[in-house]
DNA sequence: CGCTCGTTGATTGACGTACCTCAGAAATCC
DNA sequence: GGATTTCTGAGGTACGTCAATCAACGAGCG
């Protein structure tokens, strides 16, 4: 009735408890037609290695590195509390992660980052960087040395990485399409439509999104182009109460990235704040508190604590060489509103 | 660098193996001087642990059980299936449950179900029953018996349930009522408020959660007495179709229990399933299909799969006698609609 | 004094796997 | 056929913990 072991397996194909680890490790030394033998005595008795016995014996621990943006950035400060909170709540699991912060702009200091990752001992880094070619090469590298990489909340569809823990950013943007245009209800008029930049491809899938379902259940309204604040916090609340206030038919504001603080800022300064309806990405301090105090109508978000988790496992898994379980790393796109605030 | 272990428990105490393992196990046979000394060295190592080597060496198994409501159910089913899902990804953790349905509108079945549970092998339960005098008690014995529970999806808040893994039912209600009033946005008329039973405890907490929104926000909506179905389908049709027919100032339908496939045809039938806002609770392949043919405008809803796996964490960890991860297990009331479909 | 009891130490053998060594068998080459 | 290489087996040690046994010590008791 109990799980089979390798002395089990070692009975069943006729063979020594060494030839048996040799095979199940894939080291060298055995012939083809013993490794068969042994391969078919572990499908016919169903055997699972023991990871937690495995681990034991084997004295593992899991190094990992976080690759992050550096800098102000509400979402990546939430995830940087939440990676230190998961880390402290799983101290039993031999697991030390780093945080390597990179300026994320630099596509040369975060190639220098990469590189100097490559040369550490880590077994897998969780990596949230624009994908640029000289990226996707490093990556190449880095897979080539036998690390892990999962892309965290930005994928990295081009490089060889091993997973992609996120949300869709097209679906994110539909979402926030769909509530956009059920919130502003049977009102004509325009979505602004703001952004830090369009380079980052979660940005631009948003908006594609945003657009597709604006334009078949919304005639109504126009989104108008997106408006890039390029990180400059002054430039976005300029932009924005400026818009607010010359553009009398403003009936939404659609925030893609980013930046919320100022946004909210030039909003309230504009004076039309209440009339609007905004919707915005990511949970944070910010968009919370703008959600309790009705600044902002809808969140579209992931949680950042599974986020987190998922990479965490995900990486451990492919450190173990064990299949992930799909259903558990799916991340969903969240809709917070001020009632149903986590 | 490494971790502490016993020995060094041992050493920094100035005891021995045997005692330290007396201690860390609460075995009889040790001085309170001596316990406390090693305790201090437990402290001051930070040691804990290692829950893997301890369970090889005991050989641990964790039995656990699922109490659910019998009868046809798609919320339930959707749970018995993720449940199957889980486990099989999960062979590899020695950790076997079994799924015990009851009748549970029947409190005496319900009792025998829970009396013949505390006399089988089980470590702990998982359990999603209304809560009733008899049940409160059952629970109280199986509780006494050492067993580790868990209510599941519906709270049983004046019994000694370890932990309850489920959203909170009043912020779900006012997130619908949110919905409701935002989606119908500047029409005047009746909101449609039905469901099985006003007896489960989750549905009398939506509705009040859902009456305190919409009277403070939505003074331009009625929402109706509730309607009963008591778990006939044909009544449940019936009445929501005479209900869309006859009330032209109809706008919104609210659905806080289970019945969502007859209440979906009664619309049909009354012809005015377009011009109705419907919000339903439980993402099901009923409200899944209803959210892509758009007869469901949002579903308000927990994750099942997030439900069984944190269930299942938390019933270990009590058995374990390890502390819980708030963050891990604190379920999200999700909202869904047609765009952000996982 | 001999006895029991409470407390502690010392030691051992699991649990399932990894990894190492050494010896010997089998296959291959010349 | 012998030498060499390639496989394979047997066995051991270790990982960190649990659980059990046996021995030993001292205090307290009658």
């Amino acid at each position: 009735m109990s799980k089979p072991t390798v002395h089990d397996i070692a009975r069943e194909a006729g063979v020594s408890l060494a030839t048996v680890d040799r095979v199940l490790n894939e080291r060298p030394g055995v012939r083809d037609r013993t490794v068969e033998r042994v391969r078919d005595a572990v499908r016919r008795l169903g055997y699972v290695r023991n990871t937690q016995a495995a681990n034991l014996a084997r004295q593992r621990r899991y190094a990992f590195a976080f690759v992050l943006p550096e800098g102000p950035n509400q979402f990546v400060e939430t995830m940087r509390a939440s990676l230190t909170e998961t880390l402290e709540a799983h101290t039993t699991e031999l697991l030390s992660v780093t945080v390597w912060p990179v300026p994320a702009h630099d596509p040369h200091a975060v190639v220098r980052t990469l590189v100097r990752l490559s040369a550490s001992q880590v077994d897998g880094a969780a990596v949230m960087l624009p994908e640029t070619p000289q990226v996707r090469d490093a990556i190449v590298r880095l897979k080539a040395d036998g690390m892990a990489i999962v892309a965290l909340a930005s994928d990295l569809p081009n490089s060889p990485r091993d997973h992609f823990v996120g949300i869709n950013s097209h679906s994110a943007g539909r979402a926030a399409a769909s509530l956009m245009g059920r919130f502003i209800g049977a009102r004509k008029g325009d979505v602004l439509v703001v952004t830090n930049s369009l380079q980052a491809r979660d940005s631009l899938e948003r908006r594609l999104g945003f657009d597709a379902v604006m334009a078949a259940e919304f005639s109504d309204l126009r989104a108008l182009p997106s408006i890039e604040s390029h990180n400059d916090p002054d430039r976005m609340e300029t932009i924005v109460r400026a818009a607010a206030s010359r553009n009398p038919s403003l009936v939404g504001v659609y925030s893609m990235g980013s930046g919320n603080a100022p946004l909210l800022r030039g909003l309230r300064r504009s004076g039309r704040s209440d009339e609007l309806t905004v919707i915005a990405h990511e949970l944070t301090s910010v968009t919370r508190q703008a959600l309790v105090a009705r600044e902002v109508d809808a969140v579209i978000t992931q949680n950042v604590g599974h986020l987190v988790r998922s990479a965490l496992r995900v990486l451990r898994a492919r450190v173990d060489g064990i299949p992930i379980f799909e259903a558990q790393e799916r991340i969903r796109t969240d809709i917070v509103i001020r009632e149903n605030l986590p």
